[in-house]
RNA sequence: GUGGCUGUAGCUCAGUGGUAGAGCCCCGGAUUGUGAUUCCGGUUGUCGCGGGUUCAAGCCCCGUCAGCCACCCCA
């Protein structure tokens, strides 16, 4: 009996339209960043699991896809694309002008528990400036953000983006005496405010020697606790994109190695999933490189973004399209007379030579099976071979129309038609 | 890691403890050089898997696996 096989828990097969969607997204991704002047760069796939100890504790062992290689090396399937990028900027810092503009698109492993939105295998977007200190740089990696989501065609009434900043509330704590360790404990309550009881926030902040009150008054007066925060606003409204941001200071980010202004990419109204999400991280590279570097950056995955396109209109129409447009062929080669197959292989390869997407039956099939392979193709047209050769028949399959023809000027009929 | 729901044809799903079903898709034909529609015919099932109750289980019970959803977490 045979036996049966299929995915592995929380990976994907990638048929063709779930391939021309996920190489849709790409293709958003990389024209959006090579308009900001960004470089494509890539890391490996596997890395050694101290990499990742080193940036999160030892905790992380648990989410990760680690086992031992054949050389006895603690390994792992990379999480995050973050610790490489600093471990190749530092490594070969003095190389490259900065700041660096870099993104990349690469599969990353965690393994957790699967469900919407999230897998155990997913594609990541990463997009980082490093080596610039300027808050400008933040102020860029938003505007690029904002861009990728009116490119996939979400609108001001889709998402919004949510802004925040650290370093306020790290002063904001240094004020009240929390110092040290207690700062992490307090960043991590205020992240998770939202969705923790009142009681139970008051509680755990009474304990910091703090008060709900005195957390909200704080919260409300937004751009007035950040410098930084204003500049970043003023930047993005000389932009045109003031309509998509949001200052909340209640974002901060669960990772403890965010120390400036953060964001995050919210959609309206389908959840409020966040479906990006970033902020600056000037320690992390001398942490791990052992360069001192300033650094921002951000990350888009392809599961919750892919989701909201199809559960919206507009952004799932253009997909719809691209789908579409990504598998059509432009000709058709309909064989009538099965001796004319010689001439009918050169016919194809003409057009091919030429540039034009074509297809052709590769058994002997009926004539009208033809048609309809070809209607289903997504052809324009069809290019009739047979007995009458050199005479071709060019059918325009939309306009259910046709031409007669020669070799000889056949590409330049269908350059002239498409 | 915790909990809820679901699992029947390639897909979407019906099925009152008593012979396994429908629609769609796919393939062939009607139709030997022109696409649609229609009509005819055809393939597809260890009913997720294992055990139990019963004269009899797709249906009830237990377990298990998988999927979805929520929580925890979220680099």
């Amino acid at each position: 009996m045979a036996q049966r096989f299929q995915t592995l828990p929380g990976f994907r097969d990638f048929y063709p339209d779930d391939c021309s969607a996920r190489n849709y997204v790409f293709e958003k991704w990389r024209s959006v960043a090579r308009r900001y002047g960004f470089v494509e760069y890539e890391g490996p796939i596997l890395e050694p699991t101290d990499l990742y100890r080193r940036k999160s504790g030892a905790e992380i062992v648990n989410q990760l896809f680690c086992f031992q290689d054949k050389g006895e090396r603690d390994v792992s399937m990379r999480p995050e694309l973050t610790p490489t990028l600093a471990r190749m900027a530092a490594a070969r810092q003095r190389d490259f002008r900065k700041p660096l503009r870099w993104f990349s698109i690469g599969q990353f492993f965690r393994y957790e528990k699967h469900q919407k939105g999230r897998g155990r295998e997913f594609y990541q977007f990463n997009c980082d400036i490093v080596g610039e200190e300027s808050i400008l740089a933040d102020a860029e990696l938003m505007a690029l953000a904002i861009d990728l989501m009116t490119a996939l065609g979400f609108s001001e009434s889709d998402f919004r983006i949510r802004v925040s900043d650290r370093s306020a509330w790290i002063d904001f704590a240094t004020r009240n005496g929390i110092e040290g360790e207690d700062q992490t404990t307090f960043l991590q309550v205020i992240d998770r405010m939202e969705r923790t009881p009142a009681e139970k926030v008051e509680e755990q902040l009474s304990s910091l020697g703090l008060t709900l009150a005195k957390v909200r008054d704080f919260i409300t007066s937004g751009c007035d606790a950040s410098p930084s925060l204003r500049a970043i606003l003023d930047d993005l409204s000389a932009r045109g994109m003031e309509r998509f941001v949001e200052v909340d200071l209640g974002i901060v980010r669960g990772l403890a190695y965010y120390t400036g202004p953060v964001f995050e990419i919210f959609d309206i109204g389908k959840g409020m999933r966040a479906v990006a999400g970033g902020g600056r991280y000037d320690q992390l590279i001398e942490l791990i490189g052992g360069v001192p570097m300033a650094a921002c950056g951000f990350a888009m995955g392809d599961m919750v973004i892919t989701d909201l396109i199809r559960e919206t209109a507009c952004p799932a129409g253009l997909l719809e399209k691209a789908i579409i447009e990504n598998q059509r062929v432009d000709a058709y080669l309909i064989l009538a007379d099965p001796d004319r197959h010689r001439e009918g292989s050169a016919v194809t390869q003409q057009l091919r030579d030429a540039g034009f997407r074509v297809l052709s039956s590769l058994s002997a099939t009926k004539v009208p099976k033809q048609f309809q392979a070809a209607e289903l193709s997504g052809a324009k047209f069809a290019i009739v071979v047979g007995s009458e050769f050199p005479e071709l028949t060019i059918r325009n399959l939309t306009e259910r129309s046709e031409i007669t023809s020669s070799p000889a000027q056949l590409v330049e009929e269908l350059r002239k038609k498409s």
